[in-house]
DNA sequence: CACGGTATACACCGATCGGTTTCCATCTGG
DNA sequence: CCAGATGGAAACCGATCGGTGTATACCGTG
């Protein structure tokens, strides 16, 4: 009955094996080989193949069990009693911590499809759902602040937290000055949230 | 004396491996074999090793070179009689318009800056320069146009646009309902710009 | 015409790619 | 104690990777 219960003293082979694609393909890109990720993991490739069709089905299997993770490092603390302008402010505050990291390299999403080109990859599905989600949140939040036009709004706010992740995490740009937080406030005044 | 001069009837191998790094990358990333690359350019690979030193550095000329290309497709038509707002708007306008385009993939020098992780990579190198003549660009006109802070508005301008190119280019966003006039606008209002 | 540079075709190098196969060690439930 | 499932080590597959070596065909110039 019960999945994955045993594993009392480490990770099962399938958990490692995600967590090694996540971290390596965030890294190094989508390109890793397998031989690579097994090596990582601790994993042979024979049990690999036997849990995944194919590296592709494991990098979006692996994709898609951070979205929760990423969500929640971008949620704000307290849902209950921040205002709308706050959720969407602190998102932006999150990305500018984070991007100080030395290993940052930008929202692993948009880099994924940036580097598989094809929209058709499993990767990249997983991926535009996960960009999808986050326009979704930013819009809940818009209609919730009473912008003007929520649409337009989120679809602005997704526009610029992409190109800040990935200009930061192209060692391109700094967000430690506030630079987002800037931009954010100037297209929450002008949409008319409060 | 003359470097390329006789080049009467076709291009030369060089021009043609340049042009076809360029192209190839730009649709299938910067991991395209140099296999398929002097396919494509007609030219053995062997001419292609004597010139040049290695992939990355044939990579980093052909996007060294596509650069005056690109800032020519962004430029105002008409600099003299233009105002800096204008010449900034025509900018995305630009970006709008060729992100219609079936094989629109994106910024290259944004890809290649997100493919290659690394930034002392040749290319990288090339590419930021790349990216940052855009924000010198921006920078002037938000100069001339009265900003309140140039280099504020500058860099929120590059952001803007690299998150549109790299959303558009990845089909997740679309730029074809004024969605980057509409942010551009907001934020030279909010800047000061007449 | 003979020359030297340019470009070609093509085989080759060791390494790695995604993926498969065989064999064996280990663990667990009956 | 034994059966069967699980998972690991390593060889193997054809293909491709970036890069070279060799020998030949073309070219304008002397």
């Amino acid at each position: 009955m019960a999945t994955t219960e045993k594993a009392s003293r480490k990770a099962s082979p399938r958990d490692r094996l995600l967590d090694a694609a996540a971290r390596l393909s965030y890294e190094d890109g989508v390109g890793v080989g397998i031989e690579a990720l097994c090596r990582e993991a601790g994993v042979s490739k024979r049990s690999m193949y036997q849990l995944f069709d194919s590296k592709d089905a494991m990098l979006a299997t692996s994709l898609e069990r951070r979205i929760p993770l990423y969500e929640a490092q971008l949620a704000h603390p307290d849902p209950g009693s921040s205002t709308p302008r706050e959720r969407i402010l602190y998102v932006f505050d999150r990305l500018a911590r984070a991007s100080q990291d030395a290993d940052y390299h930008g929202c692993p999403y948009l880099a994924v499809l940036v580097e598989l080109k094809d929209p058709a990859h499993p990767a990249s599905v997983v991926a535009r759902e996960a960009k999808e989600r986050l326009r979704a949140r930013f819009h809940a939040d818009a209609e919730r602040g009473g912008a003007r036009d929520p649409g337009l709004l989120a679809r602005q706010l997704v526009l610029v937290f992409d190109g800040a992740s990935a200009r930061a995490g192209a060692r391109v740009e700094r967000l430690d000055d506030g630079l987002v937080t800037a931009t954010v406030t100037a297209l929450l005044d002008a949409a008319g949230v409060r």
